[in-house]
DNA sequence: CCATGGTCAAGAACACTGTTCTCGAAACGT
DNA sequence: ACGTTTCGAGAACAGTGTTCTTGACCATGG
C-alpha cells in the first residue's frame, strides 16, 4: 500500500513538482486525505520516501550500466555511469529536481539519503581505483594544505588508494556530471545547445580526460 | 510600495525558501492579503519579480567586482567574477536557489529573465575575448559537427571573435561555476569539504588554465 | 459463539493558503 | 465642492496539511 501511495505520488510530482497535495494523491487512490496519515507520519516523510526511492533508482541505473560494460574498458565504464545518470534525470526530471534541485529550508536530509547519495561518485572513484598503474599523470594542480587535509580524510576514511590529486579530479568530474545534468533538466541550455546528448558526452569525455583515464 | 513588498518577500524567502506565503507578507506590513493584488497581479508575478530582482544583483555584484580589477591581468578578472557569484549565493542562499534550483513544473522563465540571466558568461567571454592573441592554445577538444554547429550559432549571434574550441571552453567552465556552487550551496558538500573557499577557487582556476587564460 | 483486540478508513474540524469581488474611505485634480 | 481615481478592508470560495474521533471489518482466543 505505501508502494502504490508513492506510486501516484510519483505521478503527481511529474505534473506538480515539489508541491505535492497529499489530498490530490488520496483522491487518486479513492481514499479520503486522512486516510494517507496510517502510512506517512506527514506530508514531508512522503517526500523523504520518494527522495530515497529516487537516490536509489538513480543509482541502481548507474550501476547496472556500469555493470554491462567490460570491467577493463575505464573509459566505456565512466561513459556509462555518466550517461546512466543522464537518462534517468532526463527520464524523471522532477524526481531528479527533487533530489539534485534547490532543498527546502530546514529541512535536513535524513541519514537514510546520505548512503544512497553517494553511490555515484563511489562508482567514478571505482572506476579510476581501477586504473591504478595506467592511468595518466596529473599536470598541474597544486592542492592548498587545508584543501589537501580534505581530500587525504576523505580517502582515509574509506581506506581508498588513490592520491588526492587524482581525488580531486575525480570530484571535478562528479561536480562538473551534475552541472551539466542541472542546467539540461532545468532548461538552461533552451535555445543555446541543440545537441545535447553530444554536449554532455563532449563534456563527460573531457572529465574523463582531465582524471586522467587511459585513452 | 512594490519595493517594501519585494523587501519583505524576500526576508520569508530566507527562511520559508520556494513556498512563500502572500498572507504572511502582507501581516509583516500590516496589510491585508487582498491588496497586495493592487502590486502583483498573483503570487507567481512576485516570485518572477524576486527572480528578476535575484539575477540582475547577482550580475551587477559580478559585473562590480571585476570592474576592480586592472583589464590586462585577465586571470584577476576571472577570479573576481567566479568569487563574487559565489560570495552573492552564500549571502543570499534562498534568492540563489530561486534562481538556479529546480525550477517550478510549468513555469515558463518570462523574457525579462533571460538577458539578465546571462550576463555571467558574457562576463566570461568578455575577458576570454579580451586575452585574444595572448591565450594558450587549447589541446584536444574534438568537436562533432552539431555540437559545432551549435557554438557557431552562438558565436554569430552575438558577433562574437571566439573560436568554437574557445567558447566551448567557456561553456565548460560556465558549466562548471554553478555546479560547483550549487554543491556548497544547496549542501551537498557538508561532511565533505571543509575548505570551502580554497576548494572553489582551486576549481576556478584548473577552469582558467581549460579555457587557456594566460598566467 | 461471543468477546476482544487490532487494522484500516471515513468524516468532521482547525488553521492555514491563493484569489476574487464588492464596498467604502481617503486623495486628487479641476 | 464635485467627480474620479487610488488604495485597502472584508467577506467569500476553494483548496491545503494535520488531528482526532468514530465506526466498520476481521482475526484470534476463551
Amino acid at each position: 500500500m505505501s508502494q502504490e501511495i508513492k506510486a501516484v505520488a510519483r505521478r503527481h510530482l511529474a505534473t506538480d513538482g515539489a508541491n505535492l497535495s497529499l489530498r490530490a494523491v488520496a483522491r487518486d487512490l479513492d481514499i479520503v486525505a486522512s486516510a494517507l496519515y496510517r502510512y506517512f507520519p506527514s506530508r514531508d516523510a512522503l517526500l523523504t520516501a520518494l527522495i530515497i526511492d529516487a537516490y536509489e533508482a538513480l543509482a541502481a541505473a548507474a550501476t547496472e550500466a556500469e555493470s554491462a560494460v567490460p570491467r577493463d574498458d575505464l573509459r566505456a565504464r565512466w561513459l556509462a555511469v555518466c550517461r546512466a545518470v543522464r537518462a534517468w534525470a532526463l527520464a524523471n526530471p522532477a524526481e531528479y529536481g527533487l533530489i539534485y534541485g534547490a532543498p527546502v529550508p530546514d529541512y535536513a536530509a535524513p541519514q537514510d539519503t546520505v548512503e544512497p547519495a553517494s553511490k555515484v561518485i563511489l562508482l567514478l572513484v571505482g572506476i579510476v581505483t581501477d586504473g591504478l598503474g595506467r592511468l595518466n599523470s596529473i599536470k598541474a594542480s597544486p592542492l592548498t594544505m587545508p584543501l589537501r587535509a580534505d581530500l587525504r580524510r576523505l580517502i582515509d576514511e574509506r581506506q581508498g588508494e588513490l592520491l588526492e590529486e587524482r581525488l580531486d579530479r575525480v570530484l571535478v568530474a562528479w561536480t562538473h556530471l551534475f552541472g551539466v545534468l542541472n542546467f539540461e533538466v532545468f532548461g538552461r541550455l533552451d535555445d543555446m545547445i541543440e545537441a545535447r546528448a553530444e554536449y554532455f558526452d563532449h563534456h563527460m569525455i573531457l572529465m574523463a580526460d582531465l582524471a586522467g583515464l587511459p585513452k
